[in-house]
DNA sequence: ACCTGAACACCGTTCAAGT
DNA sequence: ACCTGAACACCGTTCAAGT
């Protein structure tokens, strides 16, 4: 009796790279940047791990084509027309959200900066900036500045998120944890901190971002 | 004929947390994150592996401890006197050149915003945009968004220190490779990347930082 | 060309056993 | 209390061998 079917089923359709970077994607949405393991992409995509080398030089080359594509789709998503401070606010909270909602983003992207995924980046922050009237002078200086600002606080924010990945109220009961700690912390030796206790359970990571970019073109406003 | 000298010789002092943590600390400095692993921390202070779990909990332990170190060496050599701007941007910069010479310390922070360690941070970048007049209803967003660019932006700094780690011409070469790469563009669809790359080449990070810095505090002069 | 999977050289961490 | 070091359960990556 030949066997009808096999038991190790091994996929039909061919690989490619894109199939990989997606394969890779969901297991970092799904379960963070300790989630992607060859191992776990190789059951998922039921191949061997030579297949996945044949079309990825390395677990980083996934790590970057991955968070290239989400890049991407920020940048085309986002609409750059009209006020130009309009339009730098949009570039700002489109990778502020992307890399809030893909943690893993966030932390490539401090790690690379100089991808080409970020050249978009570079290129309608520049132009904005432009248009707002900043002079060629400090053009580039304040368009490095802002980006560096953008990716470094969206990154930074991203590590916030990371360290309550898991139940629903574990956000507002960390941060409470960490207010209660300040409020009991000496008036005397940290006022300003004693003081900031309260703030802090209330204090909404997003809206702090934008008030952050809104003084930065505020500055940037002073440079005209 | 009884062995004078043990071969395999057993440290005499005790071990300690801090003298643990010093070692970590210089294996880090040498080799980068990835020197530091608890098989080279064995060898180094000759012990074994329940000696170190004995005074630490575990690696991401001793990391942090690592880096509250150099972060309180920071915090207690900066001064803080004098006009406010200029206490702010001392311990920008402060925080910057730490962070440069210590690249690990970048990453570290990133990762947990909350540390203890970033207390003396806090307060003072507080209390000094209080005397700079910034008002109540925007002293906290403000306090926020200054520490995360600081933050942000130098642990960014560091991702480029990284990948140009070994030799000595190669960051110039690095970043005329990027240049290089930038000035191929079509000048049609990159104009300013394309325009940028000039500037790429000569600029300087930390002078890069501090305008950010600048456009940061002529931002805040706007709130009062 | 494309894929398989055993094997290699590493990790961090544990734990029974020693002093 | 403090330390030792073999052992465990993982990693990413390679490579001879298959189709």
């Amino acid at each position: 009796m030949a066997p009808v079917t096999k038991r190790t089923q091994r996929r039909t359709d061919g690989l490619s790279k894109e199939l990989i970077v997606r394969a890779a994607a969901d297991l970092l949405d799904a379960g963070g940047e300790s989630a992607l393991t060859l191992r776990a992409l190789v059951t998922r995509l039921s191949t061997g791990y030579g297949a996945i080398y044949h079309h990825v030089a390395n677990k980083d080359d996934l790590l970057a084509a991955a968070t290239d594509d989400i890049v991407a789709g920020v940048m085309t998503g986002v609409v750059v027309e009209g006020d130009p401070a309009e339009g730098l606010r949009a570039v700002a909270l489109g990778l502020f959200d992307a890399i809030d909602a893909h943690p893993w983003v966030g932390a490539q992207l401090s790690r690379e900066p100089w991808r080409p995924a970020l050249l978009d980046v570079y290129e309608s922050v520049g132009s904005l900036l432009d248009a707002l009237g900043v002079p060629e002078g400090a053009l580039f200086d304040a368009a490095g500045a802002l980006v560096n600002y953008i990716l470094g606080v969206a990154g930074q924010n991203t590590a916030n998120t990371r360290h309550l990945a898991e139940g629903d109220a574990d956000r507002s009961a960390f941060l409470g944890a960490v207010a209660a700690r300040w409020s009991r912390l000496d008036p005397a030796r940290y006022p300003f901190v004693h003081r900031a206790a309260t703030h802090l359970r209330e204090h909404d990571d997003r809206e702090q971002f934008l008030s952050g970019i809104d003084i930065f073109l505020a500055g940037i406003a002073t440079l005209r």
